[in-house]
Formats: C-alpha cells, structure tokens, sequence
DNA sequence: AAAAATCAGTAGC
DNA sequence: ATATGGCTACTGATTTTT
C-alpha cells in the first residue's frame, strides 16, 4: 500500500503536471491572483482610520438590517448521495466494491470510490495522474442515463416529505420538512424519544433509509434553518451519516463562527484566496472585518458576506424551482489542431448535436456562442445575435462558422489560431413555436409565450426573484 | 444617463 | 509516450446603443 501520505500524494501529482501547457497556464493565472491581491493589500494599507470606521459602521448597520429579518421557523434539509456515480456502478457490479475505483475517463474522473480516496484520487483529476497515484485504479466508463434514473427513484422518496424539494443535480436536493414535521408529529413521537433524537432527525433518518431500500445506495444529510447552512451540515457525517444544527441564534452563531469559510457554497479557491489576504479563514472572522471588506469589494459581495457571517440563508425553496433554462450548448475537447477544415467541420456537428439537444427540449434560442479553448488552455467566447430564434443547425452553425473565421483571421498567417476546444452555446431562449400541430396547441403556446415576455418587459425582468437568490448563492469580485 | 450587448472570470456538480 | 471534461448560472467590467 501507497500514497496515504498527503505530502506524497502532492509530490506525484506535481512531478506529473510540472511543465505541462496546462501547468503554465495554472500557474499563469496564479500569478495574475497574486498580483491583483497584492493591489488589494495596497489599497487596504492606504485607508484611514476614520475612514475604516465610517464603512465599518455601515455594515454593522446592514448587519442589523438582515439579523432583524433572521427566519428560523423553517426546518431546511440538504440531502446528497454518497460518491453517486462511483455509488451505483459499485451497485451494479459488486467486484468493485472492494477495489479502488473512478468514474470517468483517462482524462477527467467525474468521481470515487472512498477506497480511491484514500490515495488521493479526487473527481476533477485526470485518470492518467490517479493511476500513477494508485495503479491498481479501476476506471470505469459514465452512464449517465442509469444514474439519471436511479435519481428519479430517488425523487420519488423526496417527494414523500416535501412536494416542493428542489433538485440541485442527479445526486442533491433541498427539502423544507416543516410542513410534514407539522402534519405527522404524533407518527414520530415514540421514535424519537426512544432514540433521543429530534423529531426532524427521526424524520430525515427514515427518509435515508427508505432511499437506501429503494436504491440500495446510501444519501448523506444536513438539518438546519436556512439552505446555506444545511449544506454545510450534509457533509459533516458523510457517508450515511446526517448532522442537525438546532435553528437557535446562539448555536447557529457557535457553528458558524469556527467555521473555514471554504465549506460555503459561493466561495471557491480565488475568493478563499483573497479573503486570507486580509487574514480570514474562517467564518467568524468576516464580522472583526467588515470595514475592510467594504473598502474592497462590490455591494453584492458584501451582502452575501455580512449574510455569511451571521448564519443566514435561504429559506424559501421556489426561489430555487422557478426559472426556465437560460442556455444550451455544447463542446468539445480533442488534440490540438490548427487545420482550418477540420476546425470548420467540427463546429458543424457541434451545430448538429446542438440542435437535437435543443429539439429534445423544444427549445429555440437568438444568441450563437463561439467557445475556443487555445492549446495553451486560453478561454475565449465570442457571440452573435440573430433576427429570430431558432435551433436551425445550418443557422446556427454558419453563424459559429462566421465567428471561427473571424477568429482566425485574427491570428498571423506564421502563427495559426491553433485550439484544443469548440463549443457552440445558444441563449436568449425561448420555448419552440409548435408548427404541424392542432390549432388549440399553438393558440394556448403563443398564449403562454406572451404573458411571459410581457412579464419580462414590465417588472425589469423575470429574474428578480432569481437574482436575489443569485446574490446569496453566489460571490465574485474583481 | 440609462439600457443593452459583450466578454472574462468564478463557481458548482 | 503523451496527457487535465462538459455543462449551467451568475457577477462585474467595459463597450456600444438608445
Ligand atoms: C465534483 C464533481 C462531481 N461530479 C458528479 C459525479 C458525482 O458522483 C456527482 C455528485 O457530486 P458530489 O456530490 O460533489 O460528489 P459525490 O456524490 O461523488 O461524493 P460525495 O460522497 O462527496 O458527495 O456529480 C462530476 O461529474 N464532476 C465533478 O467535478
Ligand atoms: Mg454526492
């Protein structure tokens, strides 16, 4: 046996990337981090004090403001299936169950088993560097319609206890118990008591066991008063475990306080990045700074931080269920080519592909995305509107031509536009005038479709309930 | 000046 | 021997249009 060893498993991972077009360019983008929190540390140094107290005092207002508006009356649970997909093919093929395995491809694991775990075997790495961490790695191919379906069994136990949950993906879902706590409380009582549980956790426990019956996989749990904060909780007992944090401030402000700030959802590597700049890495460290953060960051960031440091979160779920779809697209990745013709054709089937995956969905679009990804890993997007939606594959895919072109000319004829990426995205979409079809179907579709776009037009936009959400859900500065 | 369009970047599964 | 996915949604800065 190999690889437990944290500081070993780096090393091979790091001898395996070094030098290669993709380490460049990670590096790269390191560098760029680094400098623009260098810039920050710089503005922060210059502020005074009086003007450091003035933005502090604004937060605290803020900050006043949202602990008035606290909801602690709903019991909010985040559900997540253990290693799904490593989950259900150990399921189906029982020779696996022992064996450290991924699912995925020699390029890219979408994810492991926990045996894999153990020798570092990550989804997000690509299998020729998780065999050299652990060479008896069994990598197993995705299937993704199987584990579409067994999602859709798992929906149905979902639906027991909330008909509203919110899918999050295949494998996570939000559900707001409260209303089934309320109506089969006496159902529980002796249950509970006997094991000394709550009632939500009685509930939550039997909801996992019946999806294991139905499933035969096991699903981790988070009990709490707000969705930021039971997602946190599902993953503190994983595998088939589930964590209850009681919907009280004090214990909320307890957990919250001691907790890394990465464990939220919203903050990824760069914002952890820039927060321990300024010294914060955990949770309970964003309040002492509020001042300085304000001196830094956008509006929205700040909400969604002040929010962070007092526990709060979402704990209304149809701001997560309504909402159609805003793109489509698909892509590609292949070996670095600067053949013009094969680059042309390649965006033609993406075109192709693109509109059976619209049609599936009925779905028409006005806006063409060009996506390029340079053997050197450099992203670019480049769009075009059109007079009129629609999924037309020779529409859309001499539009994305058009744009190909284009980039292409831009390059020096001694210095060819040479890529490893294509993806054609449509959006401004909308849903597919029915053709062919009875009267009364198209009537009530074009019904349908005008009092969605008037909705649009009148109250600035559908989004407001989403961009709310958004606005929790999400961080990002510059 | 406001609104729309465009694009890079961050994030999650 | 070489080699790092595919999809969706959002923010924020900048440019263009109205
Ligand atoms: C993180 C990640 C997940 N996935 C897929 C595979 C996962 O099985 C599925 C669910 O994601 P996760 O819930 O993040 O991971 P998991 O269920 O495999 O493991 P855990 O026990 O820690 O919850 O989504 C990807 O395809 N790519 C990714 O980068
Ligand atoms: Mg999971």
């Amino acid at each position: 046996m190999q690889g437990f060893d944290a500081a070993k498993i780096n090393e091979i991972i790091r001898k395996a990337s070094e030098g290669s077009r993709f380490y460049q360019h990670k590096q790269q983008a390191q560098q760029k981090l680094d400098a623009k929190i260098k810039e920050m540390l710089h503005t922060a140094q210059q502020m005074s004090p009086q003007l450091l107290e003035k933005a502090t005092k604004k937060m605290e207002a803020v900050a006043l403001e949202c602990e008035a508006g606290r909801d602690l009356s709903r019991t909010i649970v985040h559900v997540d299936m253990d290693m799904f997909y490593a989950a259900v093919e150990m399921r189906d093929q029982p020779n696996l169950k022992d064996v450290p395995m991924a699912v995925g491809g020699n390029s890219m694991l979408s994810t492991s088993n926990y045996i894999a775990r153990k020798f570092g075997v990550r989804a997000g790495m690509p299998g020729f560097i998780a065999r050299q961490l652990c060479p008896a790695l069994v990598l197993v191919p995705p299937n993704f319609s199987k584990y579409k379906a067994v999602s859709r069994v798992v929906e149905q136990v979902f639906a027991i206890y909330d008909p509203n949950y919110a899918m999050m993906s295949l494998d996570e879902a939000y559900l707001d118990i409260t209303d089934y706590m309320e109506a089969n409380a006496d159902a529980y009582q002796a249950k509970s008591e006997v094991d000394n549980e709550t009632l939500a956790e009685a509930i939550v426990r039997e909801m996992r066991l019946k999806i294991q019956e139905a499933t035969q996989l096991t699903a981790s749990a988070g009990i709490a008063a707000n969705t930021r904060l039971a997602k946190v909780c599902s993953d503190l007992n994983k595998p088939n475990g589930q964590y209850y944090l009681p919907s009280d401030t004090r214990a909320i402000m307890d957990f919250i306080n001691k907790l890394p700030i990465r464990k939220i959802s919203g903050i990824g590597n760069v914002t952890e990045q820039q927060l321990k700049a300024l010294g914060i890495t955990l949770c309970g460290q964003i309040r002492p700074n509020y001042g300085l953060l304000r001196l830094l960051f956008s509006d929205c960031s700040l909400d969604y931080f002040v929010r962070i440091s007092l526990g709060l979160g979402e704990t209304d779920l149809s701001n997560y269920t309504s909402g159609e779809q805003k793109s489509i697209s698909t892509e590609t990745t292949f070996t670095g080519t600067s053949c013009k013709q094969k680059l042309m054709q390649m965006v033609s089937d993406l075109s192709i592909e693109l509109h059976g995956d619209m049609k599936k969905k009925g779905l028409v679009g006005k806006l063409v995305t060009l996506k390029t990804k340079t053997v050197n890993f450099v992203l670019k997007t480049r769009s075009m509107a059109l007079g009129e939606p629609t999924s037309d594959p020779e529409v859309m895919g001499k539009v994305a031509r058009k744009l190909l072109i284009a980039e292409m000319e831009k390059c020096p004829v001694d210095e060819p536009l040479s890529l490893r990426l294509l993806g054609v995205r449509m959006s401004n979409l909308s849903e597919e005038a029915s053709s062919g079809r009875a009267k009364q179907t198209t009537i009530s579709k074009m019904f349908e479709k005008q009092t969605v776009s008037a909705g649009r037009e009148s109250s600035s936009n559908y989004c407001l309930v989403t961009e709310s959400v958004a606005r929790e859900v999400q961080a990002f500065h510059d």
